[in-house]
DNA sequence: AGTTCAGTCAAACGTTCGTTTGAATCATCG
DNA sequence: CGATGATTCAAACGAACGTTTGACTGAACT
């Protein structure tokens, strides 16, 4: 334990506050509280609440960020055109993937992730640095290649779509229990329904207008 | 002006404010100041926040509720087994439609319908009612006539895709500058373009296990 | 033994929040 | 005109918030 332990009890307490009530629906007090640390822990680790957060961030989209580097590293170094299925697996699968023990099949990382997509406090909005945008340039050029015939903008605008729907996934949108009794979504189906899903959507022909 | 005129205001400069900062980032001060109200105005007219809450996210979500309804009416008046297109253009159509006076090409109707969507805020869950449900339940019908080879569970995962698209579409995920100087969506072309990628996702073969 | 220093702690600070209060204002109608 | 009921207003309430403070702890060093 060389990060010293109430440190990465916080940050373990945090993400998973931050994930279910969100940045400012999460007091400092209900953090440390969780992970039964002092008050002033927040402070003095991580200097402040807005910190913390970037802290968690950065420990849940770092791994996703390398497999998706890897995953198309991989791609392009056994075929230097891979098919949109193949990248839209690479680029989607991470999303997925990180479950860290403890979590309810990963729900609880994806509802962070959508909590930090689209939560509309300030200090949510400057996570991404360079290297999401180097990623999402290098997957854009090779959707760009794949899909030749597809306009720049229509090209952007399904990319985008890309991330809605993994990381909208496993919210209950519809905030109730299923219909017909179906069952919250196991992990590895809402993965391949996914990719089934979107690279179907990747390949439509350009919208004609 | 039968609703006394600063209830009307309170709830534009509402629906403006909670699109933009969310529930919890957004004061009933911040509200009455922009509506040009005193601050206990929102006591007297709604009662509370959350009340208030209700009251916007009821003027906002209504007509949309009453295009589907009647798109999918209309749909069905025509031929009894409508196309996946035509049920995708009548359910994610009027999410796109609603642009109230000043809306910037509909950005902020749709931040509004995303951060109710994804707002972790106790206040934004129990929105739904059961005119919801009756809407979904009834384009799940249609969609599972016009694909009778989708299991139950993926067809309830597609659907949620939908709103996924339909409700982050104009939120810029990748918060910065588009790359390449891309304009941001024109209200119009966004609406195709959902179209397109959502027909063409929902009309994937099954995913095979 | 004495010093040092990262870490923890209880307590308090000042601010902002949603809500309540009670008086003032206004239009309406007898 | 005077009374009534709806609406607006300035002011205050108590609670919760993020942060700061300064004393305390305990192991690691000379």
């Amino acid at each position: 334990m060389a990060p010293s332990d109430t440190r990465t009890q916080i940050l373990d307490a945090a993400e998973h506050l931050f994930a279910e009530r969100g940045f400012r629906g999460t007091s400092v007090r209900a953090i440390t509280d969780r992970a039964g640390a002092n008050l002033a822990a927040v402070a003095y680790h991580f200097g402040s609440k807005a910190e913390l957060l970037a802290a968690v961030v950065r420990r849940v989209i770092e791994p996703i960020n390398a497999a998706q580097t890897a995953g198309l590293d991989q791609l392009l170094a056994r075929n230097p055109e891979p098919t949109v299925t193949d990248l839209v697996e690479a680029f989607a699968g991470p999303l997925f993937d990180e479950m860290p023990a403890g979590d309810e099949g990963g729900a609880r990382t994806s509802r962070l992730i959508v909590t930090i997509l689209s939560d509309p406090a300030e200090e949510m909005r400057n996570w991404t640095g360079p290297a999401e945008d180097a990623i999402r340039d290098r997957y854009l050029a090779a959707f760009r290649r794949a899909l030749p015939s597809l306009p720049e903008e229509e090209l952007w605008f399904r990319m985008r779509g890309i991330l809605a729907v993994t990381a909208v996934d496993r919210i209950q949108v519809y905030n109730q229990p299923n219909p017909a009794g179906v069952p919250p979504l196991a992990g590895e189906a809402a993965r391949q329904w996914a990719i089934t899903f979107l690279a179907a959507a990747m390949s439509a022909p350009p919208t004609q207008i």
